[in-house]
DNA sequence: TTATTGCATGGCT
DNA sequence: AAGCCATGCAATA
């Protein structure tokens, strides 16, 4: 007998009928012709409409409120990541890439947590009965800030050496005095918490290449985080070793005075599980190569066992900053491995005669010994010039928590002639497995000095290889947008754009000139403060910048293309044809496609220099920035100097007529923008520039304003924002509601010589188009969405059918409201995606009918 | 009295 | 709001 099940192979899984997108719970596509992308691991992601195109309404991605390219500023460390969600124009090539992250904040589901590799022990040496240090050997830090770090990053998880390293490294141990205090890392390697968004994490995308991790990892630049990274992976595997093999190991069991939260015993593990003590483990992934299937397996199945405090990173400051060449440098043509850790700037408090060092907690727990007992251990520190010196490591009880000091730090910081401001860094040597302090002096450089030395290039070639020292005072910037901690030593320039971010930060926020501010008492406060306000500041301003680039996603599908080179094809999957693409989309210019009366599509493109429309094949893409003289279709119309094919009143009434979206098109929010954000100054302007054109057509993009530009003194951007200023009442007579009235009054007397013209015109042109717009969508009032087109404002001041008079009668009747007949001074220019009935431009618009006025 | 130690406090993130 | 941490300060040596 043979059970059904064994010659019955499982049904296929039932077709998802939500978005692939795990963050959006929205039905999946549905019609004739679905949406969603083929990943390239041969799977098909079936996408909501709107996640189709990676694009989010109002923020590019609503779960981490990327860019338009899906990078963000990371929450936490402030850092430029990719959201690595599907919802970014870059989803497509991160889906099958497992996601990306933010690795010093773990702010997303995607990518593996080192927890989950670490959670298991198949990897772990059998013999690995003792606590052994080891680090990973084939480390090579990025040299520039970007480009060819992909590179390196293959080359750094290259399966062999890693594992090979890892087999060497087993000798290692840590230098410590105590077998009792034999507990690392490894010893916290803890996992009580779960991540729920990677619950939610399709297996396939956890389950896709990490190289793609890497390549943002380093992209993000963060040397020293993947520094410690590595170091923390070894530390993880030997301390689950450790950990499993003696749970009375675990730190803080026993001890009272422990506040590591989450040591909870593990059956799945029998391990303990402590997040919070593993900071660094949470900004860590696991590279593709030094897993195999097993592990794979397991990242797919497993779940992040860290919590959210877990994911909470050592904090920028702290974060060591070295060049590769420093690495380099310091390592030589040995076998020695520098792993920076963490560094510190000295508080007064640090340097002072007190001869405690405070440490960062995380720091503390991460990279330093675990200690059961406030009496700690004492740690040997090499310092820079190859001085052994004996810190007690200990902790204090402090509010349920521990505050851990270094000890017995005076002589050191004495010999170093270190001051508060200063900053000591804290890194492993290996194989040696020392613990190196290094120090790099809030040293006097101006702004322009630094920058300038940042030209000039590494400033470690001076430094003998292999030596030591060089860790000393040559930590330098290599972490992209990471706040400098001071300026530092101008020998030690080494990079670039990192050294450049700090040059600015320095500028705008703390600039030593002689180092003598950071040696003071509250040097480091204020430094602190002064930093962290231009971060604060930066970030503002880079969440400024994508407010500029905010679309809907209705728009933004507009601006998509598919990319230069795809195959279009479509496949039937279920009975629905699915659109595929082989690469993601790519921003275009706006076009507007039209199809005539004989059947012919073509688009409609603006010229970027002389604005004039050119007519275009349907298949012509366009990149974003497209001029006459890229017109390689019409060699005649390939110079801006060229004529236009059509007049600007027959474009409009052509151009609009595709676009009109049920809701709001593109068109339609351009038209909207240009009411709301700009129309009164560019209103006013065609009025008093007496342009020919109809109204809608002077509503082309080139009379667009550009909004709230610093010192635009526009009648709009003078305004002040909405609700910080008094309204304008009607009798107002400040220079905004004089300079509305006086320009519309002029735009009124203008149009009203011209109305009967106009319409007249319009009309007849109308009629011309009937034909064509019989073909074209209408809206949700059975409108053509001619009315809402381009040149359409939501008030149909367009007066280019015969439902003009109808219209402009609705809008007399809506007049009746208090708004009838007047200006709406209090136009809420930052606003303009949420028009109100009250928009100046609509009583504007009304004015400009109302000849009361 | 001074230095050290251990803890508490409060600003800040 | 929790927790970190710089620093104050009392207790102690």
């Amino acid at each position: 007998m043979t059970s059904p099940t064994s010659v019955v192979p499982p049904p296929p899984p039932p077709a998802a009928k939500i978005c692939f997108n795990s963050h959006c719970k929205e039905p999946k596509s549905e019609g004739p012709r679905r949406r969603g992308w083929r990943l390239r691991s041969g799977e098909y992601a079936d996408l909501c409409d709107r996640c189709y195109f990676p694009f989010e309404q109002g923020n590019f991605c609503e779960v981490f409120h990327s860019d338009a390219a899906g990078w963000r500023n990371c929450e936490t460390c402030g850092k430029r990541v990719h959201c690595g969600c599907i919802v970014s124009a870059h989803a497509y090539a991160l889906l099958d890439a497992g996601g990306v992250d933010c690795i010093t904040c773990a702010r997303k589901s995607f990518a593996m947590t080192p927890n989950q590799i670490w959670s298991s022990p198949f990897h772990l040496p059998q013999q690995m009965s003792e606590r052994k240090d080891i680090h990973v050997k084939s480390w090579k830090p990025p040299t520039g800030p970007f480009p060819g770090h992909w590179r390196q990053a293959s080359n750094m998880w290259n399966t062999s050496s890693v594992q090979t390293d890892l087999q060497q490294r087993l000798a290692y141990e840590f230098d410590r005095p105590s077998n009792s205090e034999k507990l690392l890392h490894g010893t916290r390697s803890a996992y009580s918490a779960q991540e729920k968004k990677f619950e939610d994490l399709p297996e396939k995308i956890a389950s896709s290449s990490f190289n793609q991790i890497i390549r943002e990892r380093y992209t993000n630049g963060s040397t020293g985080l993947d520094s410690a990274f590595q170091y923390n992976i070894y530390h993880r595997e030997e301390g689950n070793s450790d950990g499993l093999q003696n749970p009375s190991h675990l730190a803080g069991e026993n001890d009272p005075t422990s506040t590591r939260k989450g040591v909870i015993p593990d059956p799945a593990t029998s391990s303990g599980v402590n997040i919070e003590t593993h900071p660094n483990s949470c900004k860590q992934f696991y590279p593709n190569n030094t897993i195999d299937g097993e592990l794979q397996a397991q990242v797919r199945n497993g779940r992040p066992r860290m919590d959210a405090r877990g994911r909470s990173q050592l904090l920028p400051r702290y974060w060591p900053r070295i060049t590769d060449q420093e690495l380099q440098q310091i390592s030589g043509d040995s076998n020695s491995v520098i792993t920076p850790l963490f560094e510190k700037m000295l508080s007064a408090s640090d340097a002072g005669r007190i001869g405690r060092l405070v440490l960062p907690k995380k720091c503390a727990e991460a990279y330093f010994p675990t200690i059961s007992q406030p009496e700690g251990l004492p740690l040997k520190v090499q310092d820079a010039s190859g001085k052994e010196w004996v810190f007690q490591f200990r902790f204090w009880p402090n509010n349920n928590s521990r505050m851990y000091v270094l000890e017995g730090v005076t002589p050191c910081i004495q010999s170093m002639q270190l001051q508060a401001g200063d900053t000591v860094t804290f890194s492993r040597i290996d194989p040696e497995g020392k613990l190196v302090m290094g120090f790099r002096k809030a040293s006097g450089i101006s702004a322009e000095q630094d920058t300038q030395t940042i030209k000039s290039g590494n400033g470690f070639s001076t430094l003998p290889e292999g030596n030591i020292k060089n860790i000393a005072a040559e930590f330098n910037a290599n972490l992209p947008l990471r706040p400098p901690k001071g300026i530092v030593d101008s020998r030690n320039q080494t990079n670039t754009a990192d050294q450049a971010t700090s040059s600015k930060f320095d500028k705008v926020g703390f600039i030593q000139k002689d180092g003598t501010a950071a040696r003071s008492s509250h040097g480091p406060n204020k430094r602190k403060g002064s930093l962290l306000v231009s971060k604060s500041k930066r970030l503002r301003i880079e969440n400024e910048d994508s407010m500029e680039l905010k679309l809907t996603w209705e728009e933004a599908q507009q601006l998509l293309r598919p990319p230069p080179n795809y195959v279009p094809s479509v496949v039937v999957i279920e009975g629905h044809e699915f659109e595929e693409y082989e690469e993601a989309p790519v921003l275009g210019k706006r076009t507007y496609f039209i199809t005539d009366q004989s059947g012919d599509s073509f688009q409609w493109a603006q010229c970027e220099d002389c604005s004039k429309w050119r007519k275009l094949p349907v298949d012509a893409l366009l990149p974003s920035r497209w001029t006459c003289s890229d017109n390689k279709w019409d060699s005649e119309r390939s110079s801006c100097s060229s004529a236009q094919e059509l007049s600007l009143e027959q474009l409009a009434e052509l151009v609009p007529a595709k676009t009109g979206g049920p809701k709001r098109s593109k068109v339609k929010v351009e038209a909207e923008n240009i009411e709301v954000s700009d129309g009164l100054d560019t209103l006013a302007n065609l009025a008093i520039l007496g342009e020919g054109e109809a109204l809608p057509t002077s509503s082309q993009p080139t009379t667009r304003h550009p909004r709230h530009r610093p010192g635009c003194t526009c009648i709009v951007c003078i305004q002040p924002p909405s609700g910080k200023g008094p309204k304008h009442k009607q009798t107002c007579t400040c220079n905004v509601c004089l300079t509305v009235k006086r320009r519309f009054r002029t735009l009124m007397l203008r149009r009203e010589k011209r109305q009967s013209e106009k319409e007249a015109e319009t009309s007849r042109k109308q009629q011309l188009l009937i034909p064509s717009s019989e073909v074209l969508p209408t809206n949700a009032n059975g409108q053509s969405s001619t009315d809402v087109g381009i040149c359409g404002s939501p008030q149909k001041v367009t007066m280019n059918n015969g439902g003009v008079a109808d219209e402009v009668l609705e809008h007399r009747k809506a007049s009746t409201s208090p708004l009838k007949a007047q200006i709406d001074l209090n136009i809420q220019p930052e606003r303009e995606e949420e028009p109100s009935p009250k928009s100046d431009a609509v009583g504007l618009m009304r004015l400009i009918q109302d000849p009361a006025i």
